[in-house]
DNA sequence: TATATATTTAGATAATTACCTAAATATCGA
DNA sequence: TCGATATTTAGGTAATTATCTAAATATATA
């Protein structure tokens, strides 16, 4: 999940997101897209990888990316929750009774 | 919209706002949840502000922070846009049609 | 007014990130 | 196999970010 949200992070990545959401392109077609080298774009591409916001396959001489939508919808899951349109969740419920201890919970869950 | 990508691309940002979700808080309070200097979390609270996320305000020797859920709500709607939960946009529509002009798009619009 | 508490600002440093050019790798087609 | 095209990897630098301690600011209370 902080993969994801740091890949979304960067307004170049968000644009390529949007292009791959019309439809799947070459890394050279996307590179078209940008004022930037293309080995930029190729560093981008790769953070946007290993976030699993999207997947390549090679077709010959091109590689062709594709949108990862499953990853976005668990980005909008976490984002659903804190606005208050989704359910609330356990640890929500514990932390209203006051129970909660009040140490070192920056340890990252899974789930963020 | 950059700014709140940004701050939110940090898990103890996000923590944070998870405590604010359940209640205001003050900037002590929130340190006390965290394995992190003051100074630090006052940072990280400085960027939430900045990101419009989070608004604070004095209340005699203390400062109380608490969430600003229009802008998650902002996110969340670029999401929902993205996954195809939401309505198509025009710009979209244009692409689809195969007339959009292939250099130079990565100019930050105000959406994005 | 003096002292204590809450919080931020300042200044320094280490880690991360974004970008570039040059070089390497993979595939295609003659 | 050779030359062209597509893409990534490597290596370097500049900018940004996260963190700390120390100092400054604001408020409350004795």
């Amino acid at each position: 999940m902080n993969e994801s949200f740091k890949a979304l992070a960067d307004p170049t990545r968000r644009q390529i997101i949007r292009l791959l959401r019309e439809k799947d392109r070459t890394a050279g077609e996307i590179a078209d897209f940008f004022n930037m080298s293309k080995p930029s774009i190729s560093h981008h591409l790769n953070a946007l990888k290993h976030a699993d916001l999207v997947q390549d396959e090679r077709k010959g001489q091109f590689i062709m990316y594709s949108l990862n939508t499953t990853v976005l919808e668990e980005v909008l899951g976490w984002l659903l929750e804190l606005t208050g349109t989704g359910k609330q969740t356990e640890t929500e419920s514990k932390s209203l009774d006051g129970k909660q201890s009040r140490q070192n919970i920056d340890s990252e869950k899974e789930a963020d």
